[in-house]
DNA sequence: CTCACGATTAGA
DNA sequence: CTAATCGTGAGA
């Protein structure tokens, strides 16, 4: 078996825009590790979220409030936020300061940890651990605390194989039909045929 | 202070 | 298909 070579992100890969990185990490690992153990799983859907011009988007408008105003620093730091009282949203702060562009990560493919996450999720299934952005932010025991916290840390961070061979799919993103002009907007990426891919 | 609701999920 | 569940943001 071939040995995967993986290269660390910099701090400056997420200045770009949202779009690019949200297609450029799929594939790419995020490594989260604790004293107890190290998780790991590969990232295979994602969304972009352009910010001021974008109805779908927390930042949109301009609009800042205490919940979103991480999102308006440099890229590169974590934007978490809770959904229906119950889910953990993880994004990727990216762009310039006071550009508030994300990538929200929505599916994962386990690579390490898978045992741990199973006892987290409650379920045995390894489809089911990672395949939707509340599901994976569970296997990891992500939480609020991750907030504003640099996706370039020693302890969680994202790195890319040297080579991927995989086809990208772009729809429009999930469960943004309250937003009327970017709805229909292609800016969900995901790898194709991968089964850790979020519902139908 | 009140209150409607969400970048979701589990379960019938 | 619907209910769960609570922090958040808008408005009184």
């Amino acid at each position: 078996m071939k040995k995967l070579k993986l290269k660390k992100r910099s701090k400056a890969f997420f200045y770009q825009g949202a779009k690019d990185i949200a297609k450029n990490i799929l594939g790419d690992y995020l490594t989260f590790k604790t004293k107890k153990q190290t998780l790991i799983g590969k990232i295979v859907e994602t969304e972009a979220y352009l910010g001021i011009s974008d109805d779908a988007s927390h930042s949109f408008g301009g609009k800042i409030t205490p919940r979103n105003k991480t999102l308006y620093g440099q890229g590169g730091v974590i934007y978490i936020y809770l959904i229906y009282g119950k889910y953990w949203c993880f994004n990727i702060v990216v762009s310039k300061k006071n550009d508030p562009q994300a990538v929200f990560i929505r599916a994962i493919e386990p690579i390490r940890g898978i045992e741990v996450m199973k006892k987290r999720r409650g379920v045995e299934k390894e489809e089911k651990l990672t395949n939707g952005p509340g599901r994976w932010t569970q296997s990891f025991l992500i939480d609020k605390s991750f907030l504003g916290k640099e996706i370039t840390s020693k302890d969680i961070f994202i790195s890319s194989p040297e080579d991927k061979d995989f086809n990208i799919v772009k729809t429009k993103r999930v469960g943004v039909d309250y937003a009327t002009k970017s709805k229909n907007l292609l800016l969900r990426f995901y790898i194709k045929n991968n089964l850790f891919v979020s519902k139908k």
